[in-house]
DNA sequence: GTCTATATCTAGATAGAC
DNA sequence: GTCTATCTAGATATAGAC
């Protein structure tokens, strides 16, 4: 086997990335990121009890991550809030599709019982940046609001499973572009008729 | 072990899509299906060479019946082409989220190696079903209304996912409702904007 | 801090009894 | 047509050497 790296548990939430995002949280194991990192199969429980907390450390890394993207996507945007939110779907397709981390592993995955305060804030923070685009972009009541983050939310991770599952041809740069785009489209289009009552 | 049942075959497909309902493609595997039934691990093998011919049978299966489901929410739906089109999505969460068998089922699943003459027919039925209703709702030129058959299984996969991993609430029936009339209303937002330009 | 080795578990799949 | 028994493979997790 290979051996020690300066800062494996750092590597371990990194090569977790690729693995998610070429076999998807069902192909996920311990095993196969300390594979990845050539290193043995006991190594990564010297930095996580157990596979659970690993997959929080990468949830907890995904949230703070995609968070950051999404911020960046927006302000690339522009000025119009319908533009600023449908941002959001595009940078959710291209961030989930390389890194393997949507909702399905930032939420669920069974990290409920889970206690780490800094991945709960980073969730929290997540939801509040794209709630306050919503709030931006449509003039409703607060469930409204709520509503409009869920189908963007819901278009943006449909359009990802889509891709991953090949519905619109094998996931290369370009196949992530068409998706994202596409995203942004249809994620616009929900605000666009948010102005007449949805 | 208990024992022997009128049509095996048939039971494990209908066990199949109460797993894959609770446990999801994750936590599919055959000694679980033959847990469910009360029949030994090896019963299956009797009538499928192995894991993927099974999950091939449960897409076809699942193809046809969702398929049957669409067409009977349309139908309920009205005469409005948008309408219509909609209802595929309330279709699509009612149906995924009682059987586990959407598009990652459906389609993926590593299945298409598998040649099955059925299965193949269904899922052309089923997609020819849905895009009939884009033609119907769209004015616009093929690529227009492969897009918007894109968006809608976007937006209806979306929820469904949304649902399932808890992000609303535990799919209990009445979540469930609440899905799905949330997905109908996105998906019919998209065919409004359809008339103005996407 | 990582390795080797190992115990335990679960799943996929096959062989042979009934 | 199903069962019991068994083999193989891969994953989680722990113990102890270096």
């Amino acid at each position: 086997m290979g051996y020690h790296h300066g800062d494996l548990r750092a590597a371990l939430i990194e090569a977790s990335f690729g693995l998610l995002a070429e076999s998807g949280l069902h192909g996920f194991s311990v095993a196969a990121v300390a594979r990845r990192l050539g290193v043995s199969s006991a190594a990564p429980y010297r930095h996580f009890p157990d596979r659970d907390h690993l997959l929080g450390a990468v949830s907890s890394a995904a949230a703070r991550d995609l968070r950051a993207e999404i911020v960046e996507a927006t302000d690339a945007a522009g000025d119009d809030a319908g533009d600023r939110l449908a941002a959001v779907a595009g940078a959710y397709v291209t961030f989930v599709t390389r890194t393997g981390a949507g909702i399905t592993v930032i939420f669920a995955a069974g990290l409920s019982e889970l206690v780490d305060e800094e991945r709960r804030e980073r969730t929290r923070a997540l939801m509040t940046t794209i709630v306050d685009l919503a709030v931006a972009a449509g003039p409703g009541s607060y469930q409204d609001v709520i509503r409009l983050v869920e189908a963007t939310i819901a278009v943006a991770h449909g359009y990802t499973s889509l891709l991953f599952d090949g519905f619109f041809a094998r996931p290369d740069g370009h196949a992530t572009d068409v998706a994202a785009a596409r995203a942004v489209e249809t994620a616009r289009a929900l605000t666009s008729s948010q102005a007449r009552p949805l």
